[in-house]
DNA sequence: TCATTAAATTGTT
DNA sequence: AACAATTTAATGA
């Protein structure tokens, strides 16, 4: 098993940085564990790290003002996610929850804005990463009336697969059925519907508790 | 290595 | 929500 010390040679962030930028990245991370449909951090709540998913699925979500469910986002192995709070100095406008037992790596504050202030090379991650979720992000508000149940399967699909995001899913992430129905918002019959509707039409390929992913562009904006 | 069983996941109703 | 079928994993011969 990957640890978190291992991690910052492998992370997409580390790949460009110095020697030493990553000798200080390494000294500031740690290891945290959360079980299954444990919460990792609540609206609201202070959380001084920026974190990445090392094996397990994080799903970040939020209620809206109508008191629905809206997710955000699903992270799988490899992605990192909290740099707005960093910035910002902010609570988490958004919970997160750990939908199957999780490992995650977490990077210290201090140590985040060093790098933010002395490695040009995390800044270029930093604006990429930030741009990537804009425009996932734009796409998940106009999810949330207009798609149907099938539509956001699809689009929930086609985040996890996002090379910039996450580069190391070669093509395929393993997952279940009810945990993709718990990131899209839907029951898992309609979850399993959905797949099969989507392997009909060629977009990906379903297996046991796996999916691949024949056709991401065309998957990433599906309306039905 | 193979067979049996238990547990988890998937497909339907 | 409940049930049946399928696949994986774990165990032990």
């Amino acid at each position: 098993m990957a640890t978190a010390h291992d991690l910052v040679r492998t992370a997409i962030w580390a790949r460009e940085l110095a020697e030493d930028e990553i000798e200080r990245a390494r000294r500031g991370l740690s290891e945290r564990q959360f079980a299954k449909g444990a919460y990792i951090c609540h609206r609201g709540d202070r959380l001084d790290y920026w974190t990445g998913v090392i094996t397990g699925l994080v799903k970040i979500s939020a209620i809206s003002r109508s008191g629905k469910a809206m997710t955000f986002a699903g992270v799988g192995p490899g992605g990192w996610f909290g740099e707005g709070s960093m910035l910002k100095d902010e609570t988490r406008k958004y919970d997160l929850v750990a939908l199957r037992d999780t490992s995650l790596a977490m990077l210290n504050k201090s140590t985040f804005l060093w790098l933010y202030e002395n490695s040009k090379a995390f800044n270029r991650f930093l604006v990429r990463q930030l741009n990537e979720r804009m425009g996932q992000f734009i796409a998940t508000i106009e999810q949330d009336r207009i798609l149907d149940p099938k539509a956001r399967v699809a689009r929930n699909l086609s985040w996890l697969f996002n090379p910039v995001l996450y580069p190391g899913t070669g093509g395929h992430i393993e997952i279940t059925q009810e945990e993709l129905g718990l990131l899209a918002g839907v029951s898992r019959p309609v979850a399993n519907r959905s797949l099969q509707a989507l392997e009909d039409e060629g977009l990906i390929r379903v297996e046991h508790e796996r999916i691949t992913v024949l056709d991401l562009s065309r998957l990433a904006v599906y309306e039905g």
